[in-house]
DNA sequence: GTCTATAATACGATAGAC
DNA sequence: GTCTATCGTATTATAGAC
């Protein structure tokens, strides 16, 4: 329960703005608790966060690339689904792996590194859906990156402005990258 | 020049890891300073900071598509340029703006203001980069918001993984959608 | 007016009580 | 083993000395 509170607090106000004291009162968990789970500290507190939520976006994305058969509709899925998320909650519930990144990837390495399994976990699984249509391994893994960068900005425009355009702008931009890309593994649309 | 200290330090450790103490320490400034400067606190120093750094960044954009009479090329540099900048700066010299964005976005409205104002900035003058070559004014808009989002994403993802693989391949892309872009309003390239 | 010293508080971490 | 009380430090903000 810990880690699922850190998640949210960390995607709202980032790694250093989360005091620890504040977390197991959102959490309703006494003090001692953290350092009984979490010896290492902050620091491994943030490291499993990073884990958890990498895992349990990495299977957001798993079920949302085998839900529509079009790996080029489920990446516009992801921004609009985003844009959605975002507009029903605030502007609240970005990122945390972003967020901690932003705070953190020049501070501490294991956070960092941290961070990186679990891009790289998103990335795999974006990869694997357009692998499983058709891609070339070269072009998913680029695609992969692409999507992913351009969607995480997006978010972070969309925070900022309190406003989706960015993701709905993208979103109608990347469909149209991915469309283009699969015609040259599947032939002309059909 | 605390102002240019405190963007250094806010776009590498973000907004709350940023001690006013570290900062005037950093700054070679005193500590009086801070408060006789910036009355306001924190906030107001961060608000200032954001003005600071928007204006900069953007004077960086429109010299930038100034420089290179195709926007598109321009929009290419970005993302290259930025590859460069991270590579050589051991993937600290990250965007001061998305670091606040996402460590206040949801606790200081100001800031986020603030933050939202400077993103807007920029994103007005890649719309003038495009407008000046003759794209419509909608067109401009969402090419603008969809490059801004790649490129701030795709920086989030280079320091994360300390590679600049992100702000690579979504060159290529971006490239490939501005020019794609550019035909509809300049015809076939020539 | 510009800076040093200090106040009040919150932080992360560690003891010891049950 | 699980939780409460406390420590030392760092934080932001405010006084008062020059």
């Amino acid at each position: 329960r810990l880690l699922r509170t850190a998640e949210r607090m960390f995607s709202t106000q980032g790694y250093a703005g989360t005091g620890l004291k504040a977390l197991t009162q959102a959490a309703d968990a006494p003090w001692g608790s953290l350092y009984h789970f979490f010896p290492g500290g902050k620091e491994q507190l943030g490291v499993e966060v990073m884990r958890y939520a990498g895992q349990r976006y990495r299977a957001g994305l798993k079920a949302t690339f085998e839900r529509f058969g079009d790996p080029c509709e489920a990446a516009e899925r992801l921004f609009t689904g985003e844009a959605k998320i975002l507009s029903t909650s605030d502007y609240r519930n970005g990122c945390p792996i972003a967020s901690v990144t932003l705070d953190v990837a020049s501070v501490s390495e294991d956070l960092r590194a941290a961070c990186a399994e679990a891009f790289e976990g998103w990335l795999e699984e974006i990869r694997s859906g357009f692998r499983a249509a058709g891609a070339p391994d070269e072009t998913a893994a680029s695609l992969a990156g692409f999507i992913l960068s351009t969607l995480e900005g997006a978010i972070v425009l969309s925070r900022a402005a309190k406003d989706p355009a960015a993701l709905l702008q993208s979103a109608v931009y990347v469909r149209r990258v991915v469309d283009a890309e699969a015609t040259a593994w599947i032939g002309p649309r059909g």
